[in-house]
DNA sequence: GTAAAGAAGGGAAACGATTACAGTCCATAA
DNA sequence: TTATGGACTGTAATCGTTTCCCTTCTTTAC
């Protein structure tokens, strides 16, 4: 492996000279500083990156802990982070949290104690004393869709409350007045704000959600298959169900479909998240588009901003980014009905 | 932060003593080795990583890089591959091509430079120079999905030939006799693998595949249904479709809607790849699975291997990973129609 | 009683960079 | 002519480990 020494060797000169002509950290002869370039160049010397960490104390890498690596959603989360990383000349270490609750805290760890410049975090649920972990952090960090009490740290959000409240809304402006809603799992923080921002808009327009019309789900499909028949299945049926996520809504197709029932004309659905599967249902799913990519990408950039010193790196800060909506056939809207996959 | 030679300060020894006591490297007096290991936890030392990297060579890091980091599939990769690596305790960077074609000889660059150990690599697509930039890499090399003129490397692949075979031959086992394709994009190994296996099909059972039932494709639901519509558009129709992948196949879902014909009893669809997708379709669609969570898994095992120099890192090394069938109602099979979302 | 072996631990050289500090040389200003 | 300051370059410390090679003891075998 040709090194610094070899090439100072070469050049006739020391290795700190190499080093300032390669960084252009210090003043060198252009005579001598073209010498060294075309002598690394020759015996292509590419400059070890662990020993430059060792020095400057940076590893030019970030870390990503997701707590697990499923689905689209997930996929686009990585997406818009690497191509920010991309863009600033960062790598990327990525892990997810390997089904055991406290890992994170232990993966962490690992990535605070020198192998990354700074984490993001992505941890829906703040259970198991993670916030007493994350104070321990000793690198800049930034999480995504954090925990209730997690006030203290950095983080993005999506506007899960504002967007539920928007989509109830244009489900209102239709014209229905009883609205079913599909949530999702119990604690988790997206979830119950979805929920929240669908009462809020049932209460602002003076006709809140009856308590039979909420019916539990998990985010899945098939929860949402069952939670729709139980709603269709009770004396009063809803005009229109929410589901908290587009999955859901999916599991509430094929119940219709089941049932009978035309989609809007019958009963009218909505869902929240805007995953690709939405728009290949027809008719295509009315939904709210989440801007995952840009979440990412707007954490890596603050996140180097913390690493950079350009910002206080223990200061909070908070930002939420909003939901907006997509409006397919389901919900009523005639003009919208795509016949061709996009 | 506190290193070892605080603790080699704290306990009375030296730093030599304090590796050996952590690692187990050397004797140590059973005494002087709980003494050391109680100060380590009581200041919580966590040894640095990139010093223990720059001297032992190793950096415990295994690099990913995809072509693009866009739907479940290229999930399922990480997936697998971040499992496996945690479970031999490494860690993962994740990169993608980036847009730039020979982006991937940079990045391959970026890798084999002294921050990772080794490198799975995924390029469907052997163009410019890619073989040439492989052959300098300098640390071990698996590929996944590689390209024709691989064959001097390590690779694992998914027997596209053998899966597309097997499918087509259940649809001729329905008895149609006119079966039409939606290839995928020219150029591709798995598309060409895919079609070569439809077109064998035929061959070896005396129905061979007629040019004009051949359709190109590009994997996106879009050209699923463009090609489908054109399929149908001819004075003779095929009785069942076999598109190279599931996207195209839900396209041609599509389109067959718009055409007013009833899956399976006006024509019988199949695909390839099982995405979580075709699940949700009705009738369920007939595709192939591709077991792409074990092909990470296997791919870092044999990395792994070559790494600690178990397996001869520069001999060529190839394994085919089977595919199989699962059947749903598109293909014309009754029983299995799954009314219920998985 | 002595030699050899093995355990325990220390000193110092890697690993491959960055960088503070200091020295040399030369041009310019006083 | 002599400071003075800037351009250029080298020496060596530093980052935090691992590990080779000793030295010093303690056993154990003969």
């Amino acid at each position: 492996m040709v090194n610094m020494q070899k090439i100072a060797a070469l050049a006739g000169v020391s290795i700190a000279t190499v080093s300032r002509a390669l960084n252009k950290s210090g003043p060198v002869k252009e005579a001598t500083r073209a010498r060294i370039l075309q002598l690394a160049g020759e015996y292509q010397y590419t400059p070890n990156p662990i020993a430059r960490s060792l020095s400057t104390q940076k590893t030019d890498t970030i870390g990503l802990i997701l707590p697990e690596m499923a689905d689209e959603f997930f996929m686009d989360i990585i997406r818009g982070i690497d191509e920010e990383a991309y863009r600033a000349n960062r790598f990327l270490l990525v892990s997810s949290f390997h089904t055991q609750r406290d890992i994170a805290a232990t993966l962490l760890e690992f990535m605070s104690s020198g192998r990354v410049d700074g984490v993001i975090l992505m941890a829906p649920e703040g259970k198991n004393g993670l916030v007493e972990t994350l104070r321990r952090s000793r690198r800049p960090l930034v999480l995504l869709n954090p925990p209730g009490n997690a006030q203290e740290f950095v983080y993005f959000k999506i506007n899960n409350f504002q967007g539920a409240y928007a989509i109830v809304e244009h489900l209102f402006g239709h014209g229905y007045h009883r609205i079913g809603m599909i949530t999702g799992p119990n604690g988790n923080i997206d979830a119950d704000e979805r929920l929240n921002g669908c009462l809020e808009a049932g209460r602002q327009h003076d006709l809140p959600i009856a308590p039979s019309f909420i019916m539990p789900g998990d985010f899945s499909a098939r929860s949402g298959y069952y939670a729709f028949m139980r709603l269709m299945s009770q004396m009063e049926k809803p005009e229109a169900v929410f589901a908290a996520n587009d999955m859901m809504a999916m599991g509430a197709y094929q119940a219709a479909r089941s049932l009978n029932l035309r989609i809007p004309q019958d009963i009218a659905l909505a869902g929240f998240d805007d995953i690709f599967l939405s728009q290949l249902l027809t008719p295509r799913l009315t939904t709210v588009h989440v801007p995952i990519v840009e979440l990412g990408s707007k954490a890596v950039r603050y996140l180097l901003q913390m690493i950079n010193g350009e910002v206080d790196p223990s200061a909070p800060y908070h930002e939420e980014l909003t939901a907006g909506l997509v409006i397919g056939g389901s919900c009523g809207c005639e003009s919208v009905a795509a016949a061709v996959p996009l």
